[in-house]
DNA sequence: CATTGGCGCTCACCCCCAACGAGTGCTGAG
DNA sequence: CTCAGCACTCGTTGGGGGTGAGCGCCAATG
């Protein structure tokens, strides 16, 4: 009660700052011993209960029972990222490092190797929501496969390439394939397949009944094609969790967690939070409104191509975890995607 | 000792059977009196320990401690599929509903989802190596994204589509990317790579310098992006594997478990081993040499393509599983795949 | 001679309880 | 304001007896 409501003074600041690193690199509740002799304050253990009991009071830290030290609230915590964390940026030998640990290959190639990367270095989970598409297309392209069947190759306007395979009813020529691609990519290279959908309708009555019908497929598939891979999260490294101990004591909780990963949508949601705001997010246990993440925190941070939020990056990890390790990893990480795919 | 060494009578094998069938449906070890009243020999329980002996002695059933009652060794879950278990194939119905959830837009779907069904179905770990390619490319073509940045798109032999993004040291115009396209898929489709490299450079000593530059380019990507793609394994449903509680139990090997999952390598040569046979094959506890694998059991069945085997499908699970069920459920899938394959 | 009821034995499991120890809140003195 | 001291709380640990499932063995039975 010393301490007016919301306001820590230096010590207090100072005494919460050394309790969540020390519960964050042991994993057990800190006593007013143990922070008396790591605070660097020299102050007995019993003033420091006083403290403590403040810092309680104003519900930053909390006691799991009577006798035990106390461990940091979600509250604790999202004080302790905002304002006592002092977060060391990586160093230029090591973002090359990691520069080169980006596959540039296309673009899934690269969004699965930045979701690796987070969960290599983190040993806790990657998430990477793949980038946003226009909806435009840069090339289309048929291919005979047997009599009834033509693959459809599209190159979307951001340069990655999906495919799928078109059954027909009827037989199509190789050169009418060729014909109608060719009427595609010059007139409506760049447009939105609904659009196209539109225009082809108005505009070519000319063209033959048959060959409308191949458009219409075409366009029909395409589009699925795009809206299927529209927006989806990448997750690696799962497998790290299940070594934290925080996270597996309850197997129930272990499992709900992992079926969130599967639902891939809620997870989505989520992340796209982060989409709205320049710069590494932290997300402190169910503050997303998601049970499973009780013991979670999520680490976000927007990625952009030529300037534009296309996506997310993140890690998911215990609530207990090394932010001033994580938080630049986060950070780098989302650079580098993003400056990856601003050369296309 | 009444038994000759090896030689079940009937009424042994009878024993056997139910018992594992009670293990497996309950977890829990099975006693004399359990087994005297399933087995539907009307034997008291007494009799019924004689035998029981007996088949401990021949390392059929073993006791986890003196007042538990049996569980099957792995010898004797390999005696039970072997010779005792009688699997009912799905009916006509089932299959099709099953057809209809396999995704033929592309191969890569078509695989993901054979793997998703073997997974939803057996509630297990549903695992797909992918088909073998011949080597060979069916249809290449060139795009320019930038100045010095070209999309190589190339269909292999199979009908599935790669694409991969070359830096380029001089800048070619699009009519350029156009007819190195057309000398590859007019003289060389159909050819490995290895072929390509050395016709080309014999034969087309009067393409200029520059053009032969992209041709190299281009060969080196596509090789790579060929043999990147090789031979992998998808795996889904590992989740399913958190809620077992004959594999949760040892945290320790769960971990050991999912690292194995990460090791693609590992479980390739495991699986790799059932596409020298025909029809469906069980690999019971540590039989395939990988101890993370103690308590598990992996199910496999090859499919092929025009007759020929391409790859594998499988279910890994704890050993103690329903292998009725998952038995025929894998093979249809094999099936299943097949034909979609085929039909390309 | 196979079958069976009976009997003693062995352990895993459960519950209770006491000892221990870490950490707290409070109080009174400097 | 600080701090040593003290009583108190409560989770953890480990020992000890009771319980019950299941077994092996044996003698009786048809």
């Amino acid at each position: 009660m010393a301490q007016e409501f919301h306001a820590l003074n230096e010590r207090a600041q100072q005494l919460l700052k050394t309790l969540v690193e020390r519960y964050i690199a042991d994993g057990q509740p800190v006593g007013s011993r143990a922070l008396s002799k790591y605070s660097g304050l020299d102050l007995s253990p019993a003033s420091i209960r006083n403290v403590m009991a403040d810092l309680e009071d104003m519900g930053f830290i909390a006691s799991p029972h009577t006798s035990a030290g106390r461990i940091p609230t979600p509250r604790g915590y999202r004080f302790f990222v905002d304002t006592l964390l002092t977060v060391k940026p990586l160093d230029r030998i090591e973002i090359n490092q990691l520069e080169g640990q980006l596959q540039v290959n296309n673009t899934q190639k690269l969004v699965a190797s930045a979701s690796h990367l987070l969960s290599d270095l983190t040993r806790f989970a990657g998430v990477v929501v793949t980038p946003r598409r226009s909806g435009g297309f840069r090339h289309i392209e048929f291919l005979r496969l047997a009599e009834k069947r033509i693959l459809l190759i599209l190159v979307t306007a951001e340069g990655d390439v999906q495919n799928r395979i078109i059954q027909t009813d009827k037989v199509y020529s190789p050169s009418e394939l060729v014909e109608a691609a060719n009427i595609l990519n010059q007139n409506y290279a760049g447009c939105s397949f609904d659009e196209i959908r539109r225009r082809v309708h108005a505009e070519l009555k000319k063209v033959q009944e048959h060959m409308s019908q191949l458009m219409a497929a075409a366009l029909a598939a395409g589009d699925q094609a795009v809206s299927e891979s529209a927006e989806d999260v990448v997750i690696s490294g799962e497998i790290n969790l299940l070594g934290i101990d925080d996270l597996s004591s309850n197997m129930t909780k272990l499992r709900d967690l992992f079926n969130l990963f599967e639902h891939r949508s809620t997870l989505l949601q989520l992340l796209d939070h982060s989409s709205r705001a320049q710069g590494v997010q932290i997300f402190i246990g169910g503050e997303a409104g998601l049970t499973p993440l009780d013991e979670c925190s999520v680490v976000t941070a927007p990625y952009e191509v030529d300037g534009k939020i296309v996506g997310t990056v993140g890690v998911i990890g215990p609530t207990r975890m090394a932010y001033e390790r994580v938080i630049p990893i986060v950070d780098i990480t989302a650079k580098l995607l993003s400056s990856a795919l601003t050369q296309r």
